[in-house]
DNA sequence: GGCCAGGAGAAAA
DNA sequence: TTTTCTCATGGC
């Protein structure tokens, strides 16, 4: 299966760091884990080669997953006239993509990515899914999907331990037990939403935003962890703090805030 | 071996 | 209301 993109980087976007569960391959290629299937994706110039396990809708499901509907040139061209510093961030960004990941998934990676690193939140994810996902068989190697809600709702408190996320296998449980309170986070407004995450033992508002921004498409969400903090009130010589910085984002870069301080974050990565 | 990690909640100030 | 302390744990 071929599908034509413009305007999209697959390495760029894959190993934003908001994914942690992608697998790059020895031949450019990716194989990733999505919600119902294994995919494994090649990007040649414009065109990404397609296999998965379930070919299903698959180019309605791989359009959907990158975002590839959304017109981020219009929406680059309106942050670059922000100002400069932005313009050049943006520019470096050509062709990164919010994923559009799935909820449930998001609520978990992000819980237990709090004062954790990449490389451990990966780890933990992993392991729980092949403990708890269901298998799949892809080109001769078994992959495990997500696990489900009802799977882990049979769990325990300490059945978390063994997946190494310490403390908070408390809040991984506390959100299991108010599962109920996803389903209405669609037809909320975002400040609404935010509020309703955060209602959650164990979600504050960084892990709030991340959740809305990668797994509900929400743009004008914008996770502010430690370095986009002090990043952004270096450069624009404001104060650090995060009611400051909050205020600042929202008025400068409007609805598309999230990406914006997602365009901020992967740049600096890169140059890392 | 100490230090740190895309934080959050509770206690203390 | 704002600041400080504590929480597991693997990778470096």
């Amino acid at each position: 299966m071929i599908i034509e993109v413009n305007n999209f980087n697959l390495k760029d976007t894959i190993l934003s760091g908001s994914c942690f569960r992608a697998i790059e391959n020895k031949d450019g290629s990716f194989t990733n884990i999505l919600k119902d299937r294994v995919v494994n994706i090649k990007q040649v110039d414009n065109k990404l080669y397609v296999e998965s396990s379930n070919m299903n809708n698959i180019e309605e499901v791989i359009r959907n997953y990158f975002d590839l509907n959304r017109d981020y040139d219009t929406i680059n061209n309106q942050l670059s006239k922000s100002d400069n510093i932005m313009k050049e961030i943006v520019k470096k960004c050509h062709g990164y993509r919010i994923l559009r990941q799935d909820p449930f998934e998001m609520c978990i990676s992000y819980i237990i990515s709090q004062n954790n690193n990449v490389k451990r939140i990966s780890k933990s994810v992993n392991e729980l899914c092949e403990k708890y996902g269901e298998a799949i068989l892809f080109k001769g190697n078994k992959y495990y999907l997500f696990p489900t809600y009802e799977k882990l709702k049979k769990l325990e408190i300490s059945d978390y331990r063994e997946f190494g996320v310490g403390f908070r296998d408390k809040y991984i449980y506390s959100f299991i037990n108010d599962y109920s309170k996803l389903k209405d986070i669609n037809s909320l407004s975002t400040k609404d939403a935010l509020k309703e995450l955060m209602s959650i033992k164990g979600i504050g508002l960084k892990v709030a935003s991340c959740i809305l921004l990668f797994g509900y498409g929400r743009l004008d969400t914008f996770p502010i962890d430690t370095w986009v903090k002090q990043n952004i009130s270096m450069n624009y010589n404001i104060k650090d703090d995060q009611k400051t910085i909050e205020e600042f984002t929202k008025k400068k870069y409007k609805e598309y805030s999230g990406l914006a301080i997602q365009y901020m974050f992967h740049s600096q990565r890169n140059i890392k």
